[in-house]
RNA sequence: GCGCGCGUAGCUCAAUUGGAUAGAGCGUCGGUCUCCGAAGCCGAAGGUUGUGGGUUCAACUCCCGCCGCGCGCACCA
């Protein structure tokens, strides 16, 4: 177990001691500026004020019971109730030693592993993936591997667009307009193509558009023609959706699509029905507001003139057809039934967080016991801005699609790597920069607090100065250089070694390896990925210090080269580690 | 109009249950390679966290007003 876990059960026993009813779940510590200490808590103020007690009479109390002998130095409290924490050196060593051991690698398995299905990247049949793709497929898998990686169970769910109107067109213009020998050029863009053009056709000519109808209708239905159809575009979809993820490294544990759900829309409309959650409205079917929230928090009602008036979600359209909301309902369901979930996350754009409000309360409504111990999360995200603060666009204004902005990391770092490594066989500088661009990319997404829109920018993404992956990944090579130069593999020299702290950096950096399973919990709690971003530039920054003051082959005695060396490979394990989470991989050099 | 979100250094962004002196990078200025990768490192300057109130021992964080920007507002998803 890590200090820091330590300590707060320390901590916690002490508080249950003194308030043996008081909820100790958030009496935590967490790591803070060296002048204090190594670690503080700040909860027993939380505690005092919610109690009516002097704060710095409840930390005394507390800390006169508090045990943490072989782990801190006598607390102390300051301020108006901090606990200050400082962890002997011997812990601090043997912490590190074990990690160099191979027996951890600074974070502890859950105690308690979740459940959690993680619904993420949804692209569209017959369209291209673009940019927009990115926030969700990055972010959503950063979060199934931190997940994983803590020993959760994650059910990651790729609920891709394959059913809906648009199929109407698209069938239209497949049987009218088809050119086969682009469609085997590029199936999407052949796709995209009839799309426009049917699209076009329907804004302009209402009998188009009835014949879209029908074309729909007949899928629907179960026609065979239309149904062969409608496979092939999803195969020739799924195709390009491969390649993208097949480039990212991203996978699913299932693909459920809208198909998968819709022999089961009509029983959730009727079930919303009989349970008078739903009722008709102007021939269409919606769920309406319960009056259970005051007015101005009920997602379900709008206010137009000062008069509150029914927003309601609808379940139902007065043609018969269905809507999202409903093949939503179905997908809860589904996974309720099916995995019992602690939580399920959707990470989806912040621009629908109205649409998961009311989807939200519909599923308590429905499924109140489900609910009770099923977290429904809308993990949100801003959007991709160019440098105009405008939606991140081409040139000439079109959506960036998704494999061109891939091949434009590449090559945009295959210019710098070759710039700075001209001497390096061609295919190595195309593997380095492969692992460079992605990588870039990737990072620069998950970089920003994931509420907020961020601008994109090649320059900054790939620059070697800066809170960048190509900053974390020369951080790593530089320590790989290390060990090529030294006589001995990283994992040998490791195993064998004792760990002589001296320089202030190589304290510094040695607790903030303590840290990485702190971040990773942090991480995993608040479906931020954005901590570990931050924790690992911490991580190279600190190391990168401790680089310019201590000399590692040249250390004055064999035992400082070798726990210096030692410090060197429990870095490049945390940082490897810790991007890999992130989806971002590594290379020796580069 | 109503609702949701945002507003932090010249620029781009951080800031983990409200916590201790609001942090980085770019840009600017100044140091640092006969020494493990200088794609680096060290330092300086730069802030009334949009604005006015309130709550608190403590507010970028919570509450209210105002200003500015973005997004969403039944039969697309």
């Amino acid at each position: 177990m890590l200090p820091h876990k330590k300590i707060e059960l320390k901590l916690q026993a002490a508080v249950r001691e003194l308030l043996p009813d008081a909820d100790v779940s958030a009496v935590l510590v967490r790591p803070c500026d060296p002048k204090f200490g190594d670690y503080q808590s700040n909860a027993l103020m939380a505690l005092a004020k919610a109690r009516k007690l002097d704060p710095r009479q409840l930390a005394a109390d507390v800390v006169a019971r508090l045990d943490v002998s072989g782990v801190c130095d006598p607390v102390t409290i300051a301020g108006a109730g901090f606990l200050n924490f400082r962890l002997i050196p011997a812990l601090l060593r043997q912490t590190l030693e074990a990690a160099a051991r191979g027996e951890h690698l600074f974070f502890d398995l859950a105690a308690n592993p979740k459940t959690v299905v993680i619904d993420f990247s949804s692209p569209n049949v017959a369209k291209p993936m673009h940019v927009g793709h990115i926030r969700s497929t990055g972010i959503g898998d950063a979060l199934q591997r931190v997940l994983r990686l803590l020993g959760h169970r994650v059910i990651s769910d790729n609920h891709i667009g394959d059913w809906g109107t648009q199929f109407g067109k698209l069938l239209l213009g497949w049987k009218q307009l088809l050119d086969r020998p682009a469609l085997e050029r590029d199936a999407i863009a052949e796709l995209e193509r009839l799309y426009k053009v049917i699209n076009a056709e329907c804004d302009a000519h209402p009998a188009r558009l009835e014949a879209a109808k029908a074309e729909l209708v007949l899928l629907q239905a179960g026609d065979a023609d239309n149904v062969a159809i409608w496979r092939e575009m999803i195969a020739l979809s799924q195709k390009q959706f491969d390649a993208i993820y097949g480039r990212l490294g991203v996978s699913f544990d299932v693909a459920l699509g809208e198909s998968f759900y819709n022999p089961c829309l009509g029983g959730v409309v009727a079930d919303l029905l009989a349970r008078g959650i739903a009722r008709e409205s102007e021939g269409a079917v919606g769920v309406f507001s319960d009056g259970s929230l005051p007015p101005r928090e009920d997602p379900f009602l709008v206010n137009r003139d000062g008069e509150w008036l029914p927003d309601p979600a609808l379940v139902r359209k007065s043609d018969g057809g269905f809507k999202y909301t409903t093949t939503d309902l179905a997908t809860v369901d589904y996974r309720l039934k099916t995995w019992s979930p602690r939580d399920i996350v959707y990470v989806v754009d912040d621009r629908q967080s109205g649409h998961f409000k009311k989807l939200f309360l519909i599923v308590d409504r429905w499924q109140p016991a489900a609910a009770k111990n099923t977290r429904l999360v809308h993990v949100g995200f801003g959007k991709i801005l160019g440098d105009d603060g405008k939606p991140f666009k081409t040139r000439s204004g079109d959506t960036v699609k998704l494999g061109d902005l891939l091949d434009e990391a590449e090559a945009r770092a295959f210019v710098i790597v070759s710039e700075k490594s001209s001497d390096m066989p061609e295919a190595q500088r195309r593997e380095i920069a492969r692992v460079i661009g992605l990588g870039a990319v990737k990072y620069a997404d998950l970089l920003p607090n994931r509420q907020s829109d961020y601008i994109f920018s090649w320059d900054k993404m790939l620059a070697l100065q800066g809170n960048t992956a190509p900053y974390l990944q020369y951080a790593y090579a530089r320590i790989q250089s290390i060990f090529r130069k030294s006589e001995s593999s990283s994992s040998l020299v490791t195993r064998h070694s004792s760990l002589a702290l001296a320089a202030p950096e190589e304290f510094a950096l040695a607790k903030h390896l303590l840290n990485f399973g702190l971040t990773l919990e942090a991480v995993a709690g608040e479906y931020r990925p954005n901590f570990l971003c931050n924790y690992l530039y911490d991580l190279a920054g600190k190391f990168t210090s401790f680089y310019e003051c201590c000399p590692v082959l040249k250390a004055e005695t064999d035992a400082t080269r070798d726990s210096r060396l030692a410090l060197c490979a429990l870095t490049a394990r945390v940082l490897k580690q810790g991007l890999a989470v992130l989806g971002i991989e590594v290379v020796e050099q580069m």
